[in-house]
DNA sequence: ACTATAACGCAACTCAGTTGCATTAAATAT
DNA sequence: ATATTTAATGCAACTGAGTTGCGTTATAGT
């Protein structure tokens, strides 16, 4: 009965409670990490800007800045890793060679991109392509569906699209 | 006439036939670059064995072996930049940061891939996905031949799925 | 053959990410 | 509630891929 609990009840409780509060605490929970300041800055600072890329440097200069105490680089790099290998993040690595963290996106959104390999600018496909692109969504999603009936968690697709732009090819002696 | 022909004539006529002789060459004149035997060496290596990618490393390992003047890092590293920037070759980005270089390829193959966040494993799609893959190609086709109405040149499609494998979700504390 | 310049080779450097180890703080057991 | 266990932190030193500067060599055009 309530009047006999003992005081580790109370604190179990209190865990408990503040879990449901905090979705990101209860998300971390859920996946065996433990709730340290630098966990919460972290996810709350990524779930908070979904569909957003942060490289390492960048989050830990947001955390930094809207903490006061700045964590270290080390402990961001490790905290990293365990939040994406529980599948709390998704990670990739861009065009130039640094890997860029985002919350794992819910729904499965394509946004095929073209990088140049002449001029290395790398931009979204839009315009005359819109067909094709909401084509290859379609695919993608039925791809996803696919991997997750077979136990696969936390999916995302990247279409990335790759040659030399028109520019380029223009100013260039090309065959 | 040919008796009056001057030695200069010779060379040139020698080049165009070498030129000629070697589609190699070939290329690398038409894309404006000089015939130094590096070139033919890294193009003919990447030219022998289409739809594989190597590392820097890779290649200039197997350069050094099949060759016997080993060549510089630094000059490997500036040549597959020329290589690349011309379009003859094709570079992504691994999932371990390092660039891989192929030939680039003459029709759009899609392999669709998938990268494990947590295993690190990266595996072809296969399988339960062979429908899905062949209508994200479909779909790769279209859009690579809009861009190619554009004025795009080398184009080629990676198709990238991440998230976390049925093996590590089984084994891992996951939601 | 002569010259201009692209390509080469070496040394030193940068940048993203990693490893080892001692210390601190969550979570769990007493 | 305190003790214990073990995950997470912080620091220093390291690694590995790729880059930059610069003097030298070899190719392309005269």
């Amino acid at each position: 009965m309530l009047s006999s609990s003992s005081s580790a009840d109370k604190r179990a409780l209190a865990k408990a409670a503040r879990a449901v509060a905090d979705p990101i605490d209860a998300l971390l929970a859920a996946h065996g990490l433990r709730r340290t300041s630098a966990a919460r800055a972290v996810l709350g600072c990524l779930l908070a800007t979904p569909d957003t890329s942060y490289t390492h440097a960048q989050l830990q200069n947001a955390i930094s800045s809207a903490t006061d105490v700045p964590l270290d680089r080390v402990t961001l790099y490790r905290l990293i890793d365990r939040l994406t290998q529980v599948g709390l993040l998704l990670c990739r690595v861009d065009a130039s060679r640094v890997r860029r963290y985002q919350a794992m996106p819910t729904s499965v959104r394509t946004m095929p991109h073209f990088e140049c390999q002449s001029c290395h600018r790398d931009s979204p496909l839009a315009g005359a392509l819109q067909a094709s692109a909401s084509d290859l969504e379609r695919a993608a999603q039925s791809a996803v569906e696919a991997l997750q009936a077979l136990g696969y968690k936390g999916l995302s697709m990247d279409v990335a699209l790759r040659g030399v732009c028109a520019d380029c090819a223009s100013t260039q002696g090309l065959a």
